[in-house]
RNA sequence: CGCGGGGUGGAGCAGUUGGCAGCUCGUCGGGCUCAUAACCCGGAGGUCGCAGGUUCAAGUCCUGCCCCCGCAA
């Protein structure tokens, strides 16, 4: 029997590990990713981390700027892959394209569907202080994640998981599936759940809204936030007219009034009320600076008791 | 050529019109205390990112370069 073959499409750091999974147990005819775009500090071009990945393996690249163009169909159409791969590609595929591989088009998809169907599920599984999420690899169809389904794994989310940590963990469990997906396909063990759409929720993309801390909100929900937004975009406040982020804190068991007010200063950090206790930020970055303990940011700035954080 | 902040003892910061390099913390030694991340006294530790220039004199003004970071994408 012929190796399986498949054509991969992915962007960011996340789909690096299942092309590279999926590299070491079929052939890849090819990789498709996003254009190169200007972007950053000194809008220089970037390339996807999915694009250094596939050169790194010496495959072929292609990056098109539009998926609906009939060249594209008629390239992977020309290609006869069994299996066409997609890992946060960042575009919705025409329809038209997945019925063009043999046995399917698979997507590997950081949540445990019908839950968090969409663009950021990891951020939104931590910043709503899941103790779960996992991975779904599951057939494409029209809709945004609303295929059915073929394998699911759970991975439970522990207290000191940022999503950060969990991205790490999700996007190795998902290379992972995504192989034993396919095989179990390949060997006709493979069974397709139907997604209970009554259950579906939805994980939107972020937005600077949920990137503000509001100090009136309970600890806990303070405290989701900073994990949910640690290593990317960072949870921040506003302290005399200047953006401060926070990277690292804990609830502690102190109470104070009102919301955003500093209640204490000390080797530990900045302690801040919130709406049912306090939060003690341990991490944090002022603007045009790295990032430092809170107590290190405290000897070179003395907050007066009481100052508010908004 | 997207916008902007910054590189000053080990850490975080200040340094006004150029004129002996400071603050908080840490560290070392001593003292005090039942005790302390407490307090008191004393000390060490700095090529002020790099290279030039202006000047009697440069952390500070000028030129070039390196590095770090925020916004925006």
């Amino acid at each position: 029997m012929a190796k399986t073959t498949l054509v991969f499409m992915g962007t960011p750091e996340f789909a690096v590990p299942s092309l590279q999974a999926l590299a070491g147990s079929f052939h890849i005819l090819a990789v498709v990713t996003q254009p190169d775009r200007r972007a950053g500090r000194g809008r220089k071009m970037q390339s996807p981390a999915v694009k250094k990945a596939a050169l790194a393996l010496e495959m072929p690249v292609v990056q098109p700027e539009d998926l609906r163009q009939a060249d594209f169909a008629a390239w992977l159409a020309g290609l006869q892959p069994d299996y066409l791969v997609t890992c946060a590609y960042g575009k919705i595929l025409p329809l038209a394209l997945l019925a063009l591989p043999r046995l399917g088009a698979l997507n590997v998809h950081a949540s445990l569907l019908p839950y968090y169907r969409g663009s950021a599920p990891i951020h939104r599984a931590i910043m709503n202080g899941d103790q779960e999420s996992g991975i779904t690899i599951m057939h494409m169809d029209q809709g945004m994640d609303t295929g059915d389904m073929i394998l699911q794994q759970a991975l439970p989310i522990t207290a000191a998981d940022t999503t950060g940590s969990l991205h790490h963990k999700l996007a190795d469990l998902g290379a992972k599936l995504v192989v034993e997906a396919i095989i179990a396909i390949n060997n006709g063990q493979a069974q397709r759940r139907i997604q209970d759409n009554q259950l579906a929720t939805y994980a939107p993309p972020l937005t600077r809204e949920d990137e503000q801390i509001d100090w009136c909100q309970s600890s806990q929900v303070i405290h989701n936030q900073v994990r949910g937004m640690n290593p990317w975009p960072g949870a921040y406040t506003e302290l005399n007219d200047q953006r401060l982020k926070i990277w690292e804190g804990r609830p502690v068991a102190k109470h104070g009034n009102p919301c955003g007010a500093v209640l204490a200063v000390d080797q530990e950090g900045l302690l801040v009320a919130t709406g049912d206790g306090a939060y003690l930020i341990t991490k944090l970055q002022p603007p045009g600076k790295k990032t430092m303990l809170a107590a290190d940011f405290l000897r070179g700035h003395h907050l007066a008791l009481g100052t508010i954080l908004s």
